[in-house]
RNA sequence: GGCCCCGUAGCUCAGCUGGAUAGAGCGACCGCCUCCUAAGCGGUAGGUCACAGGUUCGAAUCCUGUCGGGGUCGCCA
């Protein structure tokens, strides 16, 4: 059900029925051909620009082919009719009976917007991705959410989405958690920890320590690091999974896969990413040029392994071993993107932080080359979040220890205000999350505003049904308010697709906005033409042609809602 | 200096991959509850879409350059 799209296929039947008479040339590309609302809507219920695509080719006045084009179209009994406005575009506007129909349809359809645009291609997406060396902090959060409305968003237009966290539990950093760990150890043992700088003083780490006695009594004190090293490490980063897992578990956000970095070495993994990359020419010995401009002051020229990643798009070629002949990251993460490949998805998201921009076109080369250009990998940069208190900016510092986790904000706040405040931005622009304003139950609040519409449906239906109203009857829609409500509602699985073509869910958040703009002020109408109202008192047969439009708006603003995870709520207090 | 992102109303931001007279919220001003929830609605005011070129029927959107802000730049992950 998707109003648009139908009425471009019958825009599209009445180009081929011109082609076929001589009207138009044969062979013109309609992929630019588009059937959307226009922004006036006194202009009618859609706009199409085709006759402005086709002019140039076509060697015609766009007018002229605008006009045979509404000859055509006329024909089609859901359009009433078809003008020639502005360059060249046609307005169209549909019969009566239209817009009821789909407000029929939504309301008695359990997957209105839904498609199979994904075609159950397979999507892997990979977010958060954070060390495992403590908790959660707010940027973290926003990759989180974002990622998370990502996948559902794909996944309700018919892709096969896998939520996937990489951990990075194969370097030096969890050789530091390891040792602070330990100090931890040590406290809990009642000896005086020594942190020394460098190392992770966050208090979360006690607990571990108290575990680690639990586990190992006092026995690991006279040891050397290199006997216990390996435990603790292991013993550390299990904890802190788990503790990351319940941060993302207060946010609603599960994955399927949780793959780590440490699995790769020593399995022959990265050895073999790396010959297939090897077969293709793109390993070789060679000494990089220093960076252009400003150069570091220890900077010298080295022998080392590399990546021709200069050979599909990237500015530099890029290391894979250090010099004590090491792997760097970036080999292991070649072998995790290997992996990726090999188990067969259509595509690859990755959501990094915006301080990993630098990494974009490396991996795009690693996943070009590996997948011989098959499989596309988009990368979304998610900039950052600055935390304010009451309008100031809250400076954070762990030594102050004023530091505020993704925990405390969401402990604050709840996860619906958090998440819909963080979709409320597109990922690549910085977002401002002020811990006390998206408190206020105020209009500027999307997340009351938008919930305020969904629970005005519920009490509706809530009274429909005391009434005995059924909510199944076809609709009427008449005013003018009531069938921009409509309009919006046959807009959203374009919205959905567009949405979810672009990777970005914020465009769910603000229709969903606009939407509940829409409704709140049918709503009001209400009071100045009671005749507006959903349920008339004692006329159950006029009550029941106006309920399955707010019953549309409902189910809409829930759809929407559980895209973005956030909870529609039944009542407002 | 190289690369990436951003620059739209006083403030915070959308703008449907090039469409018609650039939109919303906040702030300001004026209105609307004997009425399904006023945490809502209607109206007024506010713009050289950073700047300059280019591409074409048509540009906030695409290309080039300039200015301003942020991020990043071989043996950290």
């Amino acid at each position: 059900m998707n109003l648009f799209s139908d009425i471009r296929a019958s825009v599209m039947e009445a180009l081929e029925t011109m082609t076929s008479m001589g009207e138009l040339p044969e062979g013109l590309p309609t992929d630019d051909v588009t059937v959307e609302p226009p922004r006036d809507s006194a202009h009618g219920d859609m706009a199409t620009n085709a006759a402005l695509v086709f002019a140039k080719r076509a060697r015609s006045r766009p007018r002229d082919i605008a006009e045979i084009l509404a000859g055509h179209l006329v024909g089609d009994p859901r359009i009433e009719s078809a003008e020639v406005a502005g360059p060249g575009f046609l307005n169209i506007r549909l019969a009566d009976g239209i817009w009821s129909g789909l407000v029929d349809a939504v309301s008695n359809s359990g997957n209105y917007g839904r498609s199979d645009m994904g075609a159950g291609k397979r999507i892997n997406v990979e977010y958060v991705s954070a060390n495992p060396t403590g908790p959660l902090h707010v940027g973290h959060g926003r990759g989180a959410v974002f990622g998370d409305a990502l996948a559902s968003l794909l996944e309700f237009v018919g892709y096969d989405v896998t939520r996937e966290y990489y951990i990075n539990d194969g370097g030096a950093q969890v050789d530091v958690l390891a040792r602070s760990a330990f100090e931890r150890y040590r406290e809990a043992c009642g000896l005086a920890p020594e942190i020394a700088d460098g190392m992770y003083p966050g208090s979360y780490l006690m607990f571990v320590g108290e575990a680690l006695v639990e586990l190992y009594g006092e026995t690991l004190l006279d040891q050397p690091e290199e006997t216990w090293l390996g435990d603790v490490r292991d013993f550390a980063t299990d904890r802190m999974m788990d503790m990351i897992r319940e941060d993302l578990g207060t946010l609603g956000v599960g994955m399927d896969v949780f793959f780590s970095e440490k699995s790769l070495y020593g399995s022959g993994r990265i050895d073999s990413a790396l010959s297939s990359l090897s077969e293709r020419g793109l390993i070789y010995e060679g000494v990089l040029d220093p960076p252009k401009g400003k150069m570091p002051d220890d900077w010298e020229p080295r022998r080392q392994t590399l990546f021709r990643s200069t050979g599909h798009g990237d500015d530099m070629d890029r290391p894979v071993r250090k010099s004590d002949g090491s792997w760097t990251y970036f080999a292991s993460d070649i072998a995790y993107h290997f992996d990726k490949i090999s188990r067969g998805y259509d595509t690859l998201i990755n959501v990094f932080g915006a301080d990993h921009g630098g990494y974009v076109k490396r991996m795009k080369a690693v996943v070009s080359a590996l997948s011989d250009s098959n499989v596309p990998l988009d990368i979304k940069l998610i900039q950052l979040v600055r935390l304010y208190r009451n309008g100031a900016p809250f400076k954070m510092s762990k030594r102050k220890g004023n530091f505020v986790t993704l925990r405390d904000v969401v402990d604050r706040v709840g996860p619906d205000v958090t998440r819909l405040v963080m979709l409320m931005r597109r990922n690549d622009a910085a977002l401002d999350f002020d811990l006390d304003r998206v408190l206020e139950q105020s209009r500027d609040n999307p997340v009351f505003y938008i919930q305020y519409a969904h629970a005005r449906v519920r009490s509706v239906l809530r009274r429909a049904g005391e009434l005995g109203i059924p909510t199944d009857q076809p609709s009427r829609i008449e005013d003018a308010a009531e069938l921009a409500v409509a309009r919006k509602i046959a807009e959203w699985p374009r919205l959905v697709e567009t949405a979810a073509r672009s990777h970005e869910p914020h465009r769910v958040a603000f229709y969903l906005r606009e939407l509940a703009s829409e409704f709140h002020a049918l709503w009001n109408r209400g009071n100045e033409f009671p005749g507006l109202r959903f349920v008339q008192e004692g006329d159950i047969a006029t009550s029941a042609g106006k309920i399955a439009l707010p019953k549309a708006v409902g189910i809409v603003i829930s759809s929407g809602l559980g895209i973005l995870g956030v909870t529609p709520a039944e009542h407002m207090h």
